[in-house]
Order: structure tokens, then sequence, then C-alpha cells
DNA sequence: TAAATTTATTGAACAGCGTTCATAAAGTCA
DNA sequence: TGACTTTATGAACGCTGTTCAATAAATTTA
């Protein structure tokens, strides 16, 4: 119930409006039963920061199985990672933007669900270059998703500053394309 | 005053610790003095990112003449932005993490600043790719920043999740050196 | 110099935030 | 019914951004 309500108000009220006192009496509550349920904010987010990386993990999923070429695969889940980013703004943001205090660290599980993200991109890119390393694998998905994420980012909260005729998608495209191009030469 | 003092707070304390009440104190004001300085603590972070700008700028650009062949200065420039990424961490999240309020938008000023910045990422890929209309090479030196930011973004909030022997600058050399190697074929 | 006016500064106040905790209500079992 | 456990409350604390009447200081005018 928390969840779904803390969702709710991302949805429609933004980053910023999201707080213990509005979620609690969204569902019926006062702030200390919340306390009761998540031990804090941070806590909250978390567990609603794992339903937005299931969430994700299922449409990059599906997207994987709607082309049977590795390089169709990488530009459709890029291309569904930006409408999701878009999409649903806040909750997107939510991930990133909230960072756990100092000493604390992520609970091994939504560790783990973040690899099994990273491994969907590893497998087209297995595919494009087989018989890398591991490690090398993980250096070259993590470098193209995090590009396709900064590109989001900034675009979607208008920090590139291009013109007019310059869209997010196209800007995608040419970071993606040309990363591949580059990662078959080698 | 307020601007180095509010600088001071963010690499003492980090983020979250920036507050008109803190900046204040710092100067030794009242909060009401500030807030006939700037506007509200919008305006006092808007100012304090265009220092931020004018810092990376000079850096990029002092880099930038460093060497001779543009591959190099792009990698060179990436390092840099990285480097500073990590020493100036909170000024550089300030940077990105600031959403204006809905509505209002950032001055004309501030905006030329973000141009100018990219213009330095653009001068070398005109080197490598002459010919080129403006919206593309736009579109271009976006995609290859946003790119680097995305991936200093997520490593160093710790959200990349690979293993041990992967550092940072090599998930950023990885996208830079790939990203430039696809360019030049196309 | 004295008064008038402008400028600079204050500090209390408001509403909201995350978080805690003694208190109270509701439910369970003997 | 009485004892015990679970569930929920709401007031409180210290923090936040922001505003504004009241005050102090500096400057200009007479």
């Amino acid at each position: 119930m928390a969840l779904a309500a803390a969702s709710a108000i991302l949805a429609q009220q933004g980053l910023e409006a999201l707080s213990t006192r509005k979620v609690a009496k969204a569902i019926g509550y006062t702030v200390g039963t919340l306390y009761l349920v998540f031990k804090n904010l941070d806590e909250l987010i978390l567990h609603l920061n794992a339903a937005t990386l299931k969430e994700l993990e299922s449409m990059l999923k599906a997207e994987s199985t709607k082309h049977p070429r590795p390089h169709e695969v990488l530009h459709g889940i890029a291309r569904v990672y930006c409408d999701y980013a878009k999409h649903q703004r806040a909750r997107w943001s939510l991930l990133f933007t909230h960072q756990l205090a100092p000493g604390s660290q992520v609970p091994a599980w939504f560790d783990l669900m973040v690899r099994e993200l990273f491994a969907i991109i590893e497998a087209p890119l297995q595919a494009i270059k087989a018989n890398t390393s591991h490690s090398e694998r993980a250096r070259v998905a993590r470098a193209l998703w995090g590009g396709v994420h900064g590109v989001c980012e900034l675009a979607l909260s208008d920090k590139l500053k291009w013109g007019e005729q310059v869209t997010t998608e196209s800007v995608v495209e040419v970071l993606v394309e040309n990363f591949l191009a580059g990662l078959g030469q080698h």
C-alpha cells in the first residue's frame, strides 16, 4: 500500500513532493505507523526503487526478444530505456538521485537486481563480441549503459542545450550506433 | 562571500548539508540578509553552478591544448572531467542534481556557458570529422559527452556494480575509444 | 549639527520536513 | 474477565526554505 501510494505521489507531484507524511496520509495512517513498516524514508525508497528495477527489467527483457540481431536488440532496449525515463520521470530519477547515508550500503539483494539488469545488456554484447573475458564484457556493458543513461539524464533535465532539430532519441541513437560500430572494429 | 562559503560547505559536508542558514552563519550574517542577495536558494545554487562551469571550462580548455591529436584531446578532457567529478563531488553533483522549479527556466547567460563548454568538445570532433553540419556536430558532441557524464555519475554513486578490477577510468576509456572508432568508420 | 531619508540587518514567525516515543487503542489467548 | 501482545496514534524535536515587520546603521538633506 505504501509503495503504491508513494508511486502515485511521484507520478502526480514529482520527486520533491514525496514525503513520509504524504504517503502515510494517502494510505489512511499516521507517520508513526509508516515507521513501523519501514525503518526510515530511505528504506521506503529502496523498495520503491526495487519495484522500478523489476519493471524496467521486464520491459527490457520483452524488448530483447523482439529482435533477432544483437545490434537491433541494443538499439531497442536503449529506446525502451529512454521511453521509460521520459514517461516515469520521477520514479526513474529516484533510482539515481537517491544516495544513501554515508557508511551504509545497498543490501545484497538490490545489488543482485542491478547486476541482472546489466546481464540483459551483456547478452547481446556477448553475441557481438564472443570470446571476451567476463570483466571485459562487464566493462563494455557498463560503458554503453552508463552512456545511454547519461544522455537520457541530461536530455530529460534539459541540460544538453542543443538546437531544436536534435531529439533525445537521435542522440541516443548516435551514441549506440557509433559505440557498436567501434566495438565491431576492434 | 556567500558563494565561497557555500562551496566550502559542499566540499566539507556534502550536498545535503548545504542550507541557507549554514551559508548565512558561515559569512557572519542571518538568513534574512542572504535573501536580500539571492532571491532564494535556487538562485544561490545557480551562481555556484556558474562558478563550477567556469572552473570546468578552464580545466578542459587547458587540457585541450596539451595534445596535438584530436583523439588524444577527447580522451584527455574525458579524464579531466572524471577527475573533477571525483574530487569535487558535491559541487559537481549540484550541477545536475539541482532541478529548478517547474515553469521557471535557466537564464540565457547560463545556457550560453553550457554551450561554450560543449564547444570545447565540438572542436576536436570537427577535426576528426570535417564537413559535418552544425546540428550533426552538436548531436555527436552531446552523445559523447552525455555518455562520459553518465558513466561518471553512475560510477561515482556506485551504481554500476562492476567487479573490482574494473575502474571508472577504464570504463570511460572504453566508451570514448569505441565511440571515436565508430565515428571514424562512418 | 539635527532631522529626514535611505539602506542594511535582524530575528521571530510559518509551514513543512524526517524521525522518535510515551501513550492509547485494538486484538488475542487463558 | 484479566493479562498480554500487536497496532496505531499524535505530540514533540530539530531541521529546512522563505517572508516580513521592526530595528539599526549609514547617508543625504536642511
